[in-house]
RNA sequence: GCUGGAGUGGUGGAAUGGCAUACACGUCGGUCUCAAAAACCGAUGAGGGCAACCUCGUAAGGGUUCAACUCCCUUCUCCAGCACCA
């Protein structure tokens, strides 16, 4: 017979939100746990992702509750995005329709696992209570220029109908729809992100608590590289063309330079030249192609003579000005020089071409090689020849002397570059934040007034599908008021990336009705930082730099005093099925909703946890979903035959168990706990539990199985709810075993087991391991040379 | 190419210098039953041996150590992120 989980975990459910058993208020006098998994986006139904990420964050919220902790534990709903709109096009309804059901029956689904959600701490970042301080923070930030409109090539999904982020351009494709991304040229509204790079990236160093690949993204994606501007003189003309790099030890073997397309200087260099022509029609031909495509690496670089020529200021040497595809405007000084000895594009390119080549550095110890011999650029280190004044030294040595060299020559400037660029937000979407903008004719760019806020999203504007942001199309949306000349002005209908709302929500969560600002400063300085922070590995660039963003935001405007929100931070591993990710696509999507009606919530959570290690990639197993089942109905028929007083047996794995499972909870390692628990379950078994043992036994399960072991708790007699009860604690002195087996090594070989007083002495130790019979063949009569005594638990006798 | 991670039974996984394969799934056998299911008990890395036992075994090779899945070096494979970033 099995337990009824149906009725089970409907009857705690209600129970839970009736006596708002998990609702949170800042207690100074406690210890607070804020514990967040990152939220979702309501698409109606919560899939095996949600399920684990979730799972994962109830447990160890739900052990830090039993540990007696004041647990923060939100939930909320990431609700703007577009496939609301899709949905609003395709059904005839309106985006917040659509939204707010999906919303609900994520709501009950969520419930269904028995989460243990405050679920009075709940937002919708759709909802124009949240939306109006997005709108309050870009003012801040536009205030202090951290937000700004400027116009230049845009990534630009032509499926979505809307520009994109650098972050949201993967493989070339939109992080959406996969559809390729197209260049657009835009006026569009940035964040200057940029501004906060050198913090960004030197506050990785506090986040130890992070994984290492999420830090080493971060680090990638943030690029910070150190090399030398390099001002190349025009020949026959005053003018500078700086140049960037980091290796400013081949300086000497630089034989020409290289622009970027859009180089302000090209159109000046390429006048009445004979290859003028050829250059223009090139220069059309890549402004063309997307940006994205454009830099794939197994696209041929092509490039055209300018018919110019600059100065190499170390040697005054003449090279050739060329401008290639491969050199990109928005890094560095968008010019470079190229060595083709000791870079591989430069290489490629120069033969291609049939440029010139000088080697400048040479490997230590090895034959200096002929270019014309040369089948690739030599990219190590070595030692500097063709150099003038720096031959003979080691090029890094060199590296640091030419650089300084230049400086004090005023031929160079010792710069630090960065990767990271400013953050695309705007949208041409109508289901996002309204960007508080408006534009006057005679006032130009005016901010919203504060007290104007929230501009709310007109309920009627049209959904087509035809294109364009739909908020142009509502006219008593677009025609304002100028706040300054009260003449007639225009609003911006652009409306904020998602990301946006994201990337402070966290917050929120303190003061989620708070009325004054985004956040209460108060219940902020109580509750923040987030102490552990789960979700997926996809958000390891986006949503986590923005949210790191705007922290140290928050932080300048003096509103927190912390410069990180999320102390640990854990990712947690996909679910796959036969081996690949579960997907419509595929078709191996399995539902939780089916499997929490087959096997119960409470079996489905233990499954996820038992599975695999939180990291760790998952695959599905319904067999394994059964035998959770199993292992819980095994738990259930104990409850029948407990004895009056438990036997030392017992007793003792009971103590090591609830230091095993301690210390495995604290570090989320969930499957050894379970592994542990069963081992505890076995021991009853064989030997007979009390009410005590089982009492204990059901507190470190609770957190993973709550409903049921709730129940069991109340058949036991309890009548508070067993999250009110405090965390077993070990005694030390039921680990402490009279006898040890010993492991004895002969050479390192396990040769015999002997089972000894835990408290022998070493002499009296030797004594029984050389009269020890099954030893004797490996002794082989020799004195043993020498004895290794690990305490209680081996000794390794060396012949 | 750069960066980060991983490689252990038929399967998911455990062990971070000290008995390799805990705990489960699966498979096989037993108990109960007219029978089956459920439940309970037991076996289960490979090879050899009647057996006690022996040999081999954590991607491959080498090293350090009394002792290596674990530390070091070399190589291979897989996963993930970034990638004409000068």
């Amino acid at each position: 017979m099995y337990y009824n989980f149906k009725e089970i975990e409907k009857k705690w459910q209600k129970k839970w939100a009736s006596t708002s058993a998990f609702c949170a208020q800042a207690n100074p006098e406690r210890k607070k746990y804020y514990l967040l998994e990152m939220f979702p986006y309501p698409s109606g139904k919560i899939h095996m992702g949600h399920v684990r990420n979730y799972t994962i964050g109830d447990v160890a919220s739900r052990f830090k509750m039993l540990e007696g902790y004041n647990v923060m534990h939100p939930m909320g709903f990431d609700a703007f995005g577009q496939p609301a709109e899709n949905a609003a096009i395709k059904n005839k309804t309106k985006p917040s329709d659509w939204t707010h059901k999906c919303i609900k029956e994520m709501e009950i689904e969520l419930k269904k696992m028995g989460f243990s959600y405050d679920w009075e701490r709940e937002v919708s970042t759709c909802d124009s209570d949240y939306y109006k301080w997005n709108q309050w923070i870009f003012l801040k930030m536009f205030e202090r220029n951290l937000a700004y409109k400027k116009a230049s090539g845009v990534n630009w999904c032509p499926s979505c109908q809307t520009t994109l982020a650098n972050e949201e351009v993967v493989d070339a494709g939109c992080w959406r729809c996969h559809t390729k991304v197209e260049q657009k040229d835009l006026e569009q509204w940035y964040l200057k992100i940029s501004e906060y790079k050198e913090r960004l990236l030197e506050d990785l160093s506090r986040l130890k608590n992070w994984p290492p690949r999420v830090l080493a993204m971060q680090n990638n994606w943030i690029g910070k590289s150190s090399g030398v501007d390099i001002y190349f003189r025009l020949k026959n003309s005053d003018k500078i063309i700086p140049v960037f790099t980091t290796r400013c030890d081949t300086i000497f073997g630089a034989t020409y330079i290289v622009l970027a397309p859009e180089h302000a200087l090209v159109k000046e260099l390429i006048r009445g030249n004979a290859q003028e022509k050829e250059a223009l029609e090139f220069i059309k031909k890549v402004s063309a192609i997307s940006k994205i495509v454009r830099s794939a690496s197994d696209v041929k670089k092509e490039g055209v003579f300018t018919g110019s020529f600059a100065v190499n200021p170390v040697n005054n040497e003449e090279v050739p000005i060329w401008i290639a595809d491969y050199v990109l405007m928005e890094y560095g000084t968008g010019a470079i020089m190229a060595v083709p000895t000791h870079d591989q594009r430069d290489f490629l390119f120069a033969k291609e071409h049939k440029l010139p080549m000088r080697i400048v550095i040479t490997p230590k110890d090895g034959p200096v090689k002929l270019a014309e011999g040369l089948s690739g650029a030599y990219e190590g280190d070595g030692v500097q020849i063709n150099s003038g004044e720096f031959n003979g030294l080691t090029n890094q040595e060199a590296k640091i002397k030419i650089a300084q060299w230049m400086e004090d020559k005023g031929i160079g400037n010792i710069q630090t570059r960065f990767r990271l660029r400013d953050w695309l937000i705007s949208r041409q979407r109508y289901w996002g934040t309204p960007i508080p903008i408006i534009y006057c004719p005679s006032c130009g760019v005016v901010p919203v007034p504060y007290e104007d806020l929230p501009v709310k999203l007109p309920a009627d504007a049209p959904f087509t599908g035809e294109g364009g942001s739909p908020l142009g199309k509502v006219k008593k949306f677009v025609e304002v008021k100028c706040p300054k000349c009260k003449g007639r002005a225009r609003r911006e209908t652009d409306t904020m990336a998602t990301f946006f709302d994201s990337s402070w929500y966290f917050l929120r969560f303190c003061s989620p009705k708070f009325d004054k600002a985004p956040f209460d400063a108060k219940e902020a300085a109580y509750w923040m930082a987030v102490d552990q922070y789960i979700g997926g590995i996809e958000h390891a660039i986006l949503h986590l730099l923005y949210s790191r963003f705007f922290t140290k935001f928050f932080q300048d405007l003096k509103m927190i005093d912390f410069t990180e929100p999320f102390d640990k931070l854990l990712t947690q591993g996909m679910v796959l099925k036969d081996g690949e990710v579960m997907s419509k696509s595929k078709g191996n999507i399995v539902d939780p909703d089916s499997m929490i009606k087959n096997y119960g919530a409470d079996a489905l959570r233990l499954f996820i946890l038992f599975a695999a290690p939180p990291e760790t990639e998952l695959e599905w197993d319904e067999r394994g979903l059964e035998g959770a089942l199993k292992f819980l109905n095994r738990i259930w028929r104990i409850r029948e035959n407990l004895k009056s007083a438990a036997g030392p047996e017992v007793i003792k794995c009971l103590h090591r168990t609830i230091k095993k499972v301690s210390e495995d909870f604290s570090e989320f390692k969930f499957n050894t706990a379970i592994a542990s628990l069963m081992e505890l379950t076995n021991a009853i078994y064989q030997y007979g539990a009390d009410k005590q043992v089982f009492s204990k036994f059901l507190i470190m399960f609770s957190p993973i199985a709550p409903h049921f072991c709730e129940e069991l708790w109340q058949i036991l007699g309890n009548k508070e709810s067993i999250f009110k009860a405090s965390w077993p604690k070990f005694d030390p002195e039921f680990l402490v075993e009279e006898n040890v087996e010993m492991v004895i090594q002969v050479n390192g070989k396990l040769r015999s087991k002997i089972e000894v007083p835990s408290d022998i002495s070493q002499d009296k130790l030797k004594e029984m391991v050389l009269g020890d019979i099954k030893l004797a063949p490996w002794l082989k009569g020799k004195p043993p040379k020498k004895f290794i005594i690990v305490p209680k638990k081996l000794v390794n006798i060396v012949i």
